[in-house]
RNA sequence: CGGGGCGUAGCGCAGUCCGGUAGCGCGUCUGGUUUGGGACCAGAAGGUCCCGGGUUCAAAUCCCGGCGCCCCGACCA
C-alpha cells in the first residue's frame, strides 16, 4: 500500500510534529543557507493573503506604504544608546564590496578582495527606525508635516544561533510601522491603535485568540518608551508573541535630530511608534489550529479554501463527473471562493484527500457518479465531518461552511487557551503549572526585575505582558504572586518561544 | 556556544559492530489495467555512500581532521 510520509503525532515529538506539517503542507524548506529557510509556494500565498488583509487595514487608518535601504550605516545604528546594544549581538555587517578570482579550483576560487574593505561597515538591517528617522528628520519641518505614519514591507536579517522555521530564522519578512506625532498622547494613541489592528487581524483572520497589554522594562524593545505585544497560546502551551508595537518617545527623534516647528513658533522633537509582526505568525497559525494530520488553515487565509475531487470509474463517468466539477468550481470562483478541481489522473482519490488534508484545505468538496445523479457533492470539513450539499445553491452552502469552520477554529482555540490558564495560584501551584503542563499563569507582581529574573530562573516562565483591562481578571491580586509584596498590576507569566 | 542524534538514489531508511560487486520501500519515467479514503502488474532510469587525509591487495564500513543538518539548553521577533 502506498502511504506518504507520516506526520509525526504531537504526542510524540512536538517539534518533529511541526516540521512534519511545515514540510508536509509545502509551506517551507530548509535552504542551503545555515538558519535561513525557503517560504514555497503554498506558505507564500499565505503570507501574500496575511499582507493584503493587514495592508488594507494600514491604509484604513492612513498609513503609506515606503521602501527604504537594506544597509544602514553602522554609525547610524550607534546614535541610540538603548538600541544599539540590543542589535549588537545579532547583526550582520556587509564589510566589503568585491571579490576577486584566484586563478585556483573548487571553492578556492575565489576570495575576498582586501582592497575593498569599505571605510564604514554597512549594517544589514535588524530593523529600520535609525534610517528611517534619519529620514524623517529630512522630511519633518513644521507641525503640519505631522502626523507622518508610514510602512514598509520588507526582509530582516537577526543573526540567531539558533533557528526554527517560521519562528525563528536569519531573514525573515515582516512589517514595520513607523510613525512621527507632534505630541505624546498621539503616539501613545497611535501605537495602541495598531495594537488594536493586529488583534483584529490575528483574532478575525487568523481565527489565534491573543491576549493584549504592556511588556515588562526586561522585555521591551531597546531603545523604546513602552512595548506593547499580543500573545497567543500554542498547543503545546508555550506562549508565542505575535506581534509588537512601541511608544519610543522622543529617544529616536533626539538621536536623528527629528525636529518640527510649532504653531506658536517653538521647535519640537517629535513623538514617534513603531509596530510589526512577521512571518512568524505562519508559526503561530501552524501551532493554534493544526492536528496529526497536517496543516489546518482558517478559511479567511487559506490559499486553497476549496478542494473538488472528482471520482470516476469509466470514462464516461469522467466526462460527466468533470463538467460538474468545473461548473461548481466556476460558480465558486464566482462567488470570490479559493477553489481548486484536482483532475489528476495518476493519483486515486483518496490519495487526493490526504494531500489535501495536509496542507490545511478547509472544505472539500467530493463529486461522484452517485452524486451527479443526486444532484448533490459530498462536503467533508478539515475539522470533521461530512454532509451532503444540494447542487443548486452551491456558493451559498460553501461560503456558509467556510464562515462556520472560521468561527469555530477561533471558538476551540479560545476554549484550549483558557483551558490551559490558571488564576490566583500561590507560589507553590505556580510552579507546579510550569513545571507540569504549562500556560498562561495570571498573577500579581511586584514589579521588580529581580523578581522577575529569579522567577525565569527557576521555572523559565517570564512575564509575557501586563494585560490590558479586558484582559484581567476579575478579581485583582493585591500581592506579588511570588515575594508577596504588594503588586503594582496583573502578569500573564508563561514559558515562551 | 555546550549536550544529544544524524549525514548512503528525489524522500524515508537498511548495510557500518565483524572491510570483499551499494540495497529496500515510497516516489519518478514507459506501457497496460484501475479510481467513493494513500491502486496493481510489467519494464526502466536514478549514487562524488557529507568532505579531506590515512591504514589496507581492497573502505559506506577502520583511524585522524573538518563541514553540515535536526532536537534539547543558554541568547532573542
Amino acid at each position: 500500500m502506498a502511504q506518504a510520509q507520516k506526520i509525526t503525532p504531537r504526542a510524540k515529538d512536538y517539534s518533529e510534529w511541526y516540521n512534519d506539517v511545515i514540510m508536509q503542507a509545502e509551506l517551507a524548506d530548509y535552504s542551503p543557507v545555515r538558519g535561513c529557510m525557503v517560504i514555497r509556494p503554498h506558505g507564500y500565498r499565505l503570507w501574500e493573503l496575511m499582507q493584503r488583509a493587514l495592508d488594507d487595514m494600514f491604509k484604513a487608518t492612513g498609513h503609506q506604504n515606503a521602501y527604504f535601504p537594506l544597509f544602514i550605516p553602522m554609525s547610524f545604528l550607534a546614535k541610540e544608546a538603548e538600541h544599539v546594544e540590543g542589535f549588537a549581538k545579532e547583526v550582520a555587517l556587509v564589510t566589503h564590496t568585491r571579490l576577486k578570482a584566484t586563478g585556483k579550483a573548487g571553492a578556492q576560487a575565489v576570495m575576498v578582495d582586501p582592497e575593498s574593505a569599505l571605510d564604514e561597515p554597512l549594517v544589514v538591517r535588524p530593523t529600520s527606525e535609525t534610517i528611517i528617522y534619519a529620514m524623517f528628520a529630512k522630511w519633518v519641518q513644521s507641525y503640519r508635516d505631522l502626523p507622518l505614519l508610514m510602512n514598509q514591507w520588507c526582509n530582516i536579517v537577526r543573526w540567531e544561533l539558533r533557528t526554527r522555521l517560521f519562528l525563528r530564522t536569519t531573514e525573515f519578512l515582516w512589517q514595520e510601522g513607523h510613525t512621527a506625532h507632534a505630541t505624546e498622547p498621539e503616539a501613545e494613541a497611535e501605537a495602541r491603535q495598531m495594537l488594536g489592528v493586529y488583534r483584529t487581524f490575528q483574532e478575525e483572520w487568523m481565527a489565534m485568540p491573543v491576549i493584549t497589554g504592556k511588556k515588562t522594562e526586561s522585555e521591551k524593545f531597546a531603545g523604546a518608551l513602552r512595548t506593547y505585544a499580543l500573545e497567543a497560546l500554542m498547543q503545546d502551551n508555550k506562549a508565542l508573541q505575535a506581534g509588537t508595537s512601541h511608544n519610543l518617545g522622543q529617544n529616536f527623534a533626539k538621536a536623528f535630530n527629528v525636529q518640527y516647528q510649532t504653531a506658536a513658533g517653538g521647535l519640537e522633537y517629535v513623538w514617534n511608534t513603531s509596530w510589526g509582526v512577521t512571518t512568524r505568525m505562519i508559526g503561530g497559525l501552524v501551532m493554534t489550529h493544526s492536528d496529526d494530520n497536517g496543516l489546518v488553515c482558517p478559511p479567511k487565509l487559506a490559499p486553497v479554501q476549496v478542494a473538488i475531487v472528482p471520482i470516476w470509474k469509466s470514462e464516461e463517468e469522467k466526462g460527466r463527473v468533470l463538467e460538474v466539477g468545473e461548473g461548481v468550481k466556476q460558480e465558486l470562483a464566482r462567488a470570490g471562493v479559493r477553489v481548486e478541481l484536482d483532475a489528476r489522473e495518476n493519483l486515486k482519490p483518496g490519495a487526493k484527500y490526504f494531500e489535501w488534508e495536509a496542507k490545511g484545505v478547509p472544505l472539500r468538496l467530493e463529486i461522484g457518479p452517485r452524486d451527479v445523479a443526486a444532484g448533490q457533492v459530498m462536503a467533508a470539513r478539515r475539522t470533521g465531518g461530512k454532509a451532503p450539499a444540494r447542487l443548486p445553491g452551491i456558493a451559498g452552502s460553501v461560503t456558509a461552511a467556510l464562515d462556520q469552520i472560521q468561527a469555530a477554529l477561533f471558538r476551540s482555540a479560545k476554549d484550549r487557551r483558557e483551558a490551559h490558564s490558571i488564576r490566583g495560584a500561590s507560589k507553590p501551584q505556580f510552579i507546579e503549572f510550569m513545571k507540569g503542563p504549562g500556560g498562561f499563569a495570571y498573577g500579581g507582581f511586584c514589579g521588580s526585575g529581580a523578581c522577575e529574573a529569579e522567577i525565569k530562573q527557576e521555572t523559565a516562565a517570564t512575564v509575557r505582558v501586563l494585560p490590558d483591562p479586558e484582559f484581567r481578571s476579575p478579581d485583582q491580586p493585591k500581592t506579588c504572586m511570588w515575594c508577596g509584596k504588594p503588586s503594582v498590576a496583573e502578569a500573564v507569566w508563561a514559558q515562551a518561544y
